[in-house]
DNA sequence: ATAATAATAGTAATCATTACTGATAAGGAG
DNA sequence: CTCCTTATCAGTAATGATTACTATTATTAT
């Protein structure tokens, strides 16, 4: 893979926050820096990176994909009535019976629903 | 909430299969039955049910909705070859994290991704 | 420096899902 | 049972996130 500046941007970007954003939010960072950059350019390389292992892609309850630069083992809640997205960094185990089905597993996806502290109120 | 032969429909094909399918899957599935069922007519439905809690929304690493019938927590392992979706009727429990945090947890979707037995060969 | 070809910018196309509209039918009141 | 209100429907158009395409630019091995 060539380096590009456009790719080393869109990485500085996503590793560079503790949120979860989609490609537009991504999109419009860049362009602060980058102003002709393509839109179809961040998506392509936000492929590439999480393909990579670079970043990961969350498919959240809107219908945008979410991208998260940190890419230790860890889950997130969704609180559904302000949408805001929190990361659990404590994960649970993965389960056993995977491994009695013969599965192997290469990456997870956990995602609780619920309230956040705030909109308990 | 009034009765529709359509919602009964939709509802009996989803809860009447042990797979995860697509809106356009238990459309044509519907057609068979009820030959001018509308595709809105599905999406508008699946959407109801979801939100009454009688199916589960899947999103999956394809870009398209699955829906599941059955509503017993578990959770899911996607084979990344072959695209099948294994249930997982043991689930790991929910991270202690979230009490810790103050958050509520109403509903949780884990989704494991690896290769399934078959693939694996 | 040059050639080969990844990667890009800009734009068009895709396609799952949602919105819209006039027609139909569920079901409560009389 | 008949009428009325309005939820639901069939059919179709619109939406919007993502992907595909193409001529151009830029990386990197030789």
């Amino acid at each position: 893979m060539r380096y590009s500046r456009q790719r080393e941007l869109i990485t500085e970007i996503i590793k560079g926050r503790k949120d979860h954003p989609t490609a537009d939010m991504i999109y419009s960072t860049a362009r602060e820096i980058e102003p002709n950059i393509s839109l179809g350019t961040v998506y392509r390389n936000l492929k590439t990176l999480s393909g990579d292992g670079v970043i990961i892609t969350l498919e959240t309850v809107d219908k945008r994909l979410h991208y998260d630069g940190d890419t230790s083992r860890h889950s997130h809640f969704i609180c559904t009535d302000c949408g805001s997205i929190i990361d659990l960094f404590r994960p649970a185990e993965t389960p056993k019976e995977i491994k009695d089905l013969g599965l192997t597993v290469s990456g997870e996806k956990c995602v609780y629903y619920g309230k956040c502290a705030n909109c308990k109120k």
